[in-house]
DNA sequence: ATGAAAGCGCTAACAT
DNA sequence: ATGTTAGCGCTTTCAT
């Protein structure tokens, strides 16, 4: 017995009221006698009714989603933001919807279709790869990014990436180091350019040298970190530390520096970026920069949902503070 | 200047047809002439009419949603099954919703919300924890877990994790250990469970004794694999070879061993389960048993999908082979 | 091959 | 405080 699911018609009829009646004893229950409410609330009971989100938006013109876009649903990164969001839009009923960019041929044109596909009442960006431009659109549902983006007036959620670099050198400078070489992320990504500013910039502070053949090209995965780790072995001259952008990176390049018996620290001070989870448990433990990525991604939530209510196409940006996260990868020398 | 979007009527206006036939060359296009198609994709062009999937969902009586629901988003192993049951389901137009069991109180509610409150198409299970008896119910959307579940006559795509776990002390006892340990999973949980009878059997098989001292319980966090490493330090007799039901396990246990100056593989030799990616980077590289994660989400979103087109509330059961990776944490002794 | 019309389930004016 | 009514944008009979 396949019994159809309670509408707000048949708890009207049992109730005795009409169906607005029901509709505003479930949603503005304070305009409603308590005596009605009562028989709507036993109707509702008797019956099994929920009301159909699907439904209810379309008349509120609503979706009740919000859209995360995110890179790589596959790295923990991205899915502590997205935990943090979840925690939040749940909280505020809200659905999150999640979209990895990396799924299908162009991230931009995903960008676009979500923007226009009416699928959701808010973005969220978590792809610092994604092309500002797209957002020029007038009639857009709200967006916020959890990262940096250059030249686009978007609020965001994020960290201050250059101050957090410009805390690594610093940590390394402190501990001693004059030889510090870097491993960027991948060209035209925001956090490789921000993160290689703040890295710029605290190296000629410490009047540092910046040498071309000390700079690594990244991607921020491990496998990238451990391909920097073969072109530092084979340098003539080599630094003392090194920054890697990312955790991951810098996990992969410990990683095959020990694998080809290099030893960190004693060998070579490595420094990363995020405080991922795993960190602490390597060997060296991984001296870092975290980032609240929980947090970051709750805030973005909140922010975004005060977008949407307010119907505001723009908000405050907000930055949450980095730490550096002092462990035994770098050593002093 | 905010241009509201364009709707059906407009696009039927602008072609000079009923919406009924824009409607029709739109999802049917067999069914209309071909000028008539034209001035369709014509007025579209003009509008830039998109569907609204609200409506169309209401009218159509689906939702166009399909949930995951996962114990834990930060956990990659679960991120990268997500991540493979998004490229399944956009292919097939179907929204991934993620529901996140550990926001909240209580995980059980929230399944139970999740089923009757309408959201979805079908429902993705990725939680070992939560209770079978729930899915009893009539009427549901159908169900597919992507873990094992005991009791549950629910499809599912999942791998043999007995099996694997009998694989993993088969290469322990190859490698000539007869003194093998293990860490568990959280009580309750149906991968503890299945991991544990797999031990529990593979050590039979061997004439292998199953010491209770040496069996640890942990969470398959990285922190409780670090608790078992005490615990196992202070043992008066210890294992040579330890059985970790989890990769993040299995790193915080090496890196506890390794700080506290106890060599891997050299006074004890760690395998673990998953192939989580930094498996690969850590010193000594982690041997372990392969889950292909990315493929059992596009498997189990593949054959949801079937279920909701045929209205079907079972399916076939799916087994993703598991493979050793044979790495350097394990050593001949 | 196309159009007219009837809703899907709900909410929000507008009445009373 | 409650009921009446008119849609939200779309698909799908049933006619033609």
């Amino acid at each position: 017995m396949t019994r159809k699911t309670a509408t707000i018609q048949d708890v009207a009829r049992i109730a005795g009221v009409s169906t607005a009646t029901v509709s505003r004893a479930l949603s503005t229950p304070d305009v409603v006698a308590q005596s009605t409410r009562d028989a709507v609330a036993r109707a509702v009971e008797d019956t099994g009714y929920r009301v159909n989100r699907t439904a209810r938006n379309l008349r509120r013109q609503r979706t009740g989603n919000v859209i995360a876009l995110a890179p790589n649903l596959a790295n923990p990164f991205f899915s502590q933001i997205l935990s943090g969001m979840a925690s939040a839009l749940t909280a505020a009923s809200y659905d999150l919807l999640i979209v990895d960019t990396q799924t299908g041929p162009d991230p931009d044109a995903r960008l676009i279709h979500c923007l226009r596909s009416g699928m959701a009442d808010g973005l969220v960006l978590l792809d610092g790869a994604l092309s500002p431009a797209i957002l020029a659109g007038v009639g857009r549902p709200p967006v916020i990014t959890a990262c940096e983006w250059l030249d686009a007036p978007l609020p965001s959620v994020r960290v201050d990436n250059a101050a957090g670099a410009a805390m690594a050198v610093a940590h390394l400078v402190d501990m001693g180091h004059r030889r510090i070489g870097h491993i960027t992320g991948p060209a035209g990504n925001v956090l490789t350019d921000t993160r290689r500013n703040g890295f710029d910039r605290a190296m000629q502070d410490a009047g540092l040298p910046l040498r071309p053949d000390w700079i690594f090209g990244g991607d921020f995965s491990m496998d990238s970190g451990a391909f920097a780790a073969a072109r530092w072995m084979v340098l003539p001259d080599r630094p003392t530390a090194v920054f890697c952008a990312s955790d991951e990176m810098a996990v992969g390049f410990m990683g095959a520096l020990q694998h080809a018996g290099v030893g960190v620290p004693e060998q070579v001070s490595v420094i990363g970026f995020d405080n991922i989870e795993v960190a602490a448990h390597l060997t060296p433990a991984l001296t870092t920069i975290r980032q609240p990525r929980s947090l970051i991604g709750m805030r973005a939530a909140e922010l975004l949902i005060q977008m949407i209510d307010g119907n505001l196409l723009t908000g405050p940006t907000e930055i949450i503070p980095v730490e550096l996260i002092r462990r035994n990868s770098v050593a002093a020398i």
